[in-house]
DNA sequence: CCGTGTGAACCGCTTCACAGCG
DNA sequence: CGCTGTGAAGCGGTTCACACGG
């Protein structure tokens, strides 16, 4: 147990959430963190240390009960209890983002869509009637929408985002490649694949030995008398 | 001039490649560490260092040429050339990725689309003939497909993910949530907006100070004779 | 002087190594 | 004994602070 969690641990659970829930459905009752490493394609002492942050939760000798471990992870995270979106931009990205299955599921509920176009608002998306963006900050404070997901045109993005910020919503997921500006007590997660592919190329280019993906090769094979 | 670039880096470049262009088309010419960093959100102290590995571009006392920074930066990052794509799997998702403008721009060239589907196969998308994904390997060797982009859904990505590997195509674009084994000198970068969500929402639980994205209240305002 | 380039200090995360519980 | 939990060491990346060039 801990006093600060890491952020980069905070970013992994979500990983770990998957992955058990998979294991529970399964069947899987119980499992190590040498086993639940390999799935993971991380080391056995990143595990441990990981949950270390949160708790005792493993039994010496026997590994981690999943279920268990499952519904604490799921409850560091705040899941188990839905989250209310917006959506703001419903041009081919924001529209794809939300008829996508999977991305909208138990966890998060779409409650608003906004989009500026008069040929789309009052139309429907996601069961929601899109509204005109105008009325953001009054529909998110009404709504008491938490998360807001922003699918415009570079141009328009940190204009929404100072009008999703000034509506008082803390979490943010933006899809525009642009460099947002956002209070530091609010949080922004930015998808931007061009990105992506731009940095990976670099790697192509000079067939680079790759920033260590692997995991092969380390150590903790060492438990006891080792011939070295 | 270093050795070895941190990965971190060269994760960032294709942000000050953006940023450049931009300040290259409203006729910016020079500009010094302290206003692109306050353009990235970072310190100055940390764009010298970034562009260091790569060699000295500014004039001291004056800053950094703009369209000469921003030479040099497409050129590390091996972009000014066309890389070819491939994009597997035609669900709303592949189809949105595809006809998205900005996505697939000078630099990267869609050449092969496929998918499993019937229904889909011989239709095209993004200008392209869909064909079936048992042509995936054949037809990337001969196209000389460079990077992919994975986007079917998540039961069937690892098997996919293991084809385009044997193919010999040494960077992937994954959509599907799962965590994906390659070998460590093919790239991967994972796109899971879900996951995004579900780690923001442990800071929106307990309403933290959050992970420092701000850049306000550092030092560097120190220049000589500081009273301090 | 101003602002870059850079060794050195610092910091946070990862990995190690082992104490200790079942 | 096997495997977790955890201080301590190691490492990579950021920030500092200053030498030096225009």
């Amino acid at each position: 147990m801990k006093e600060q969690v890491p952020d980069v641990v905070i970013q992994r659970l979500p990983m770990y959430a998957h992955i058990l829930r998979a294991l529970k459905e399964v069947g899987v009752e119980s499992i190590g963190s040498r086993e639940l490493g390999a799935m993971l394609r991380t080391t056995p002492a990143q595990i441990r240390k990981d949950l270390s942050y949160f708790g005792k939760f493993g039994k010496q000798g026997m590994g981690y009960d999943v279920s268990q471990l499952y519904e604490e992870v799921t409850r560091v995270l705040g899941l188990g209890r839905p989250w209310s979106l917006a959506l703001i931009g419903t041009g081919r990205l924001g529209r794809a983002l939300i008829e996508h299955k999977g991305f909208v599921d138990e966890d998060f509920r779409l409650v608003a869509v906004f989009d500026k176009s008069h040929r789309r608002i009052g139309k429907k998306l996601g069961g929601v009637v899109i509204q005109d963006v105008a009325e953001l900050e009054q529909t998110i404070k009404e709504r008491g929408i938490e998360i807001c997901i922003v699918a415009v045109p570079p141009a328009e993005a940190q204009r929404v985002i100072d009008a999703v910020v000034r509506a008082g919503v803390k979490a943010m997921l933006n899809y525009a490649p642009i460099v947002a500006r956002v209070p530091k007590n609010v949080q922004l997660r930015q998808i931007t694949p061009l990105h992506a592919l731009q940095s990976m190329t670099y790697y192509l280019k000079s067939e680079y030995p790759a920033p260590s993906t692997s995991i092969e090769g380390r150590k903790e094979k060492k438990t006891r008398g080792q011939i070295n």
